[in-house]
DNA sequence: CATCAGGGCCCTG
DNA sequence: CAGGGCCCTGAT
């Protein structure tokens, strides 16, 4: 495939609220890689389509944790108008979480025995979105039901089918389509991505987003209860895809009911030091103690978890991640 | 070689 | 509310 080169720069400094980690929001070492985005170091690199365009984003971090300061380059294939340019702010403010204000967790608990080398290392990391409600969902499809590899070989199938390549900044990224390109293909064209029985969740998906019966911007201004509820009722997310949106993209920072099989061993061997603790019991550990922040928390944990494996082996952890 | 359980969800009874 | 079926893959 050949890629399409975004040639045209527009720049602005950008000042999320305080905390905020630009490594650890950018960057979620639990997270399976797509060929959409991409983290180094102070630097990250997504693709985004925004009113029938495509960009490339490039974030640099230029500030700190207290003080953080971003500069965002959108990459394009034709100049911006300045009308269209400060629109998409908004969006990118919200896809990465900036304007989320988590001091008093970081504050409240940095000398808390679970959380304190977390925070010392990671303060201001948040859930972060990124994507767009329908590219989210995409993914959490491709997440059901099977190990890493095969998810992302899902992922860049579609990719490939149905998105694009563009090229900026000296990088090659994939980008996602739009929802009406999807919804025209059989299920079994989809089923040739080897998908399996997803395929009709990504076709069904696709037609509710072009009808229009799915509204990603109402969605974020409901409460907790009435979101689950409308996510629910998509066919294809399940408790387990609800509970992680809830979080993840909507940002509830105590959406934490259910511990999936594999979270559940990794939690075990991490709090009680066991090897299977009850998902009813990890669940009550982080409402008692982190009450209003219980996912949060458990992020925190979890993705320190994550980190440290990128540096250092963790034998017992391997064993739980399936690859 | 076969069987089975996954980083679930839908549908049926 | 329990349980079968579903795509594929790697483990046994």
């Amino acid at each position: 495939m050949k890629a399409i080169k975004l040639v045209n720069k527009t720049k602005i400094f950008l000042n999320p609220q305080p905390p905020y980690n630009f490594n650890a929001n950018f960057h979620k070492p639990s997270h399976f890689p797509s060929s959409d985005n991409r983290w180094e170091e102070n630097q990250y690199w997504i693709t985004m389509l925004w009113k029938g365009r495509m960009l490339g984003l490039k974030f640099e971090n230029k500030g700190r944790v207290d003080k953080p300061k971003i500069q965002l380059t959108v990459y394009s294939k034709k100049k911006l108008g300045e009308k269209y340019f400060l629109g998409i702010l908004p969006e990118i403010r919200w896809r990465f979480n900036f304007d989320q204000d988590i001091s008093s967790f970081c504050g409240k608990y940095k000398n808390d025995e679970f959380l304190k080398e977390a925070i010392k290392k990671w303060e201001g990391m948040k859930p972060i979105a990124a994507h767009s409600l329908y590219g989210t969902l995409i993914i959490y499809f491709v997440l059901q039901n099977a190990a890493v590899r095969r998810s992302v070989q899902m992922l860049e199938n579609l990719f490939n089918k149905f998105g694009k390549k563009v090229e900026f900044d000296g990088k090659a990224l994939s980008i996602f389509w739009e929802p009406k390109d999807m919804a025209k293909a059989s299920e079994a064209n989809l089923r040739e991505l080897k998908v399996g029985y997803r395929a009709k969740f990504f076709k069904r998906l696709s037609e509710q987003f072009t009808n229009k019966e799915i509204d990603e911007f109402a969605l974020r201004k409901k409460n907790k209860e009435e979101v689950e509820k409308e996510i629910l009722n998509i066919f294809g997310v399940g408790p387990a895809s609800a509970e992680y949106l809830l979080f993840e993209d909507m940002y509830f920072l105590d959406a934490l009911k259910t511990v999936p099989p594999w979270e559940q061993k990794i939690m075990s061997k991490l709090l009680f030091d066991q090897k299977l603790v009850s998902t009813q019991k990890i669940v009550n550990f982080f409402k008692k103690r982190y009450g209003g922040y219980e996912k949060l928390a458990f992020h925190y944990i979890w993705e320190n978890l994550f980190w440290k494996r990128k540096k250092v082996h963790i034998g017992w952890l391997e064993k739980e991640i399936r690859l």
